[in-house]
DNA sequence: ATTACTATTATGTAGCTACATATAAAAGTC
DNA sequence: GACTTTTATATGTAGCTACATAATAGTAAT
């Protein structure tokens, strides 16, 4: 008698993901139907569902009804990107994390918020301005304005003690989160404030979040001069 | 008679997210049992099981066997990011996308690329140097170098008309990929290929990728001025 | 040939059961 | 009290069935 031995998803995943690797299906090419290769590698179908289902995650095969299972022609590289809050990501670094409110003030949002808000017409919001450092040192500038409409009580929070980051990622949680990543050259405030020189070239990470298509707030992080975003395996 | 309702786990999750963004579930908070959630909206625990395993997947929650579930005290920011081949992501632009051969050289890696592929010692490889056209105009400067070991067959290719991109991205599959983010400024070299001032900020997008712990390539992708990095929503 | 309809088929998913596994909590031991 | 062992329990997962859904392929009508 065959003894009923129980393959784990991962491992079946991970046998098919061997025969792309192996070219034994390759680009384009059509892979049997699940429940031949649960046959053919002794497990249910459902098992294989789930393999497949992260494969196609992983944008390696595509999925179609009665279609079948394809390998895509033109894979992407797709990977996992990990925004801490700013505290816990210098902690992690293994550095004293510490923080400096640089303006809080009401006003209304320039053309340019607007537009990254979707705004129909300007209104006024919360701009703060913080710095956090790392071993006293700058590390991120961000630049942040906060809707009223969304989180009224922002205005009753000490920003001066609990920065905004923070107070916004555990009061906030958000439906969507816009992210987009580029490059600035330091103009001569951010220079100062970064301590860099003017024209340095720095990464920003712009985020905006919405609850339910009302916005929360928007930040564009200007981070200190080689600083690198890595992605998770 | 109850009629027996359907409700795809989608929309379990769905519910559930509701329940954090309402606050019913609080930061730290310890949620009910599978079971209970599945009684109380009318469906299965298996149907809880995937929604959950969606919701610690984006980081929301988290889970331990036996500890139960609970919502995130510092949640992260986590996105998805897509690395399409260049011509595909210019050609998804809605622009002619063109591509130029600079450089194609056996050489041996120096040290900062001995490192990043953690070589014991340096060895010859295929340096690659190439520029990525949208509509005439400089995108994307690539530096590439690919390994003789696991990529012997890129010396039959011809890289000025295929390039080394998209012959990779479609011949050498990987077990695993590094990705990361970060800045420069255009030196004297950079400036003339990409057709911008020297000192200019550039994103860099530099990626490496291995077969079982054998590396195929590394390359160095600097973008052309204002190049914005998306996530998926 | 073109269109409209129908049948077929591969994946998608909900629900069930049974068992595995990690671990928090309780009980026992020194 | 500190440590170890046991027990209880919530999540994790494999396999099964049944049915839903989309899309292709085939058939019939025009």
């Amino acid at each position: 008698m065959t003894e009923p031995i129980r393959h784990s998803w991962t491992d079946i995943r991970d046998r098919i993901h061997a025969r792309l690797l192996d070219r034994t299906y390759r680009p384009g090419d059509k892979l049997p139907r699940d429940e031949d290769i649960a046959q053919d590698l002794g497990c249910a179908r459902s098992t294989v569902q789930r393999a497949m289902r992260d494969l196609a995650d992983a944008g390696l095969v595509e999925r179609k009804r009665k279609g079948g299972t394809t390998v895509r022609a033109d894979p992407v590289t797709r990977a996992t990107l990990d925004v801490p809050i700013t505290r816990a990501e210098v902690e992690a670094l293994g550095s004293v994390y510490g923080y400096h409110l640089l303006l809080r003030d009401l006003a209304v949002t320039p053309p340019a918020i607007a537009a990254t808000l979707a705004l129909r017409k300007p209104v006024e919001m919360l701009h703060v301005e913080a710095l956090h450092l790392a071993d006293q040192r700058p590390y991120i500038l961000e630049d942040r304005w906060i809707s009223l409409e969304t989180s009224p009580e922002i205005l009753g929070v000490d920003l001066a003690v609990e920065s905004a980051n923070e107070w916004l990622v555990r009061n906030k949680p958000y439906s969507r989160c816009d992210l987009r990543l580029y490059a600035i050259e330091a103009n001569a405030r951010t220079a100062l404030q970064l301590d860099t020189p003017v024209g340095a070239a720095l990464l920003v990470i712009e985020r905006t979040t919405w609850i339910n298509e009302a916005p929360i707030t928007t930040v564009r992080s200007v981070t200190k001069p080689g600083y690198q975003m890595l992605t998770q395996i």
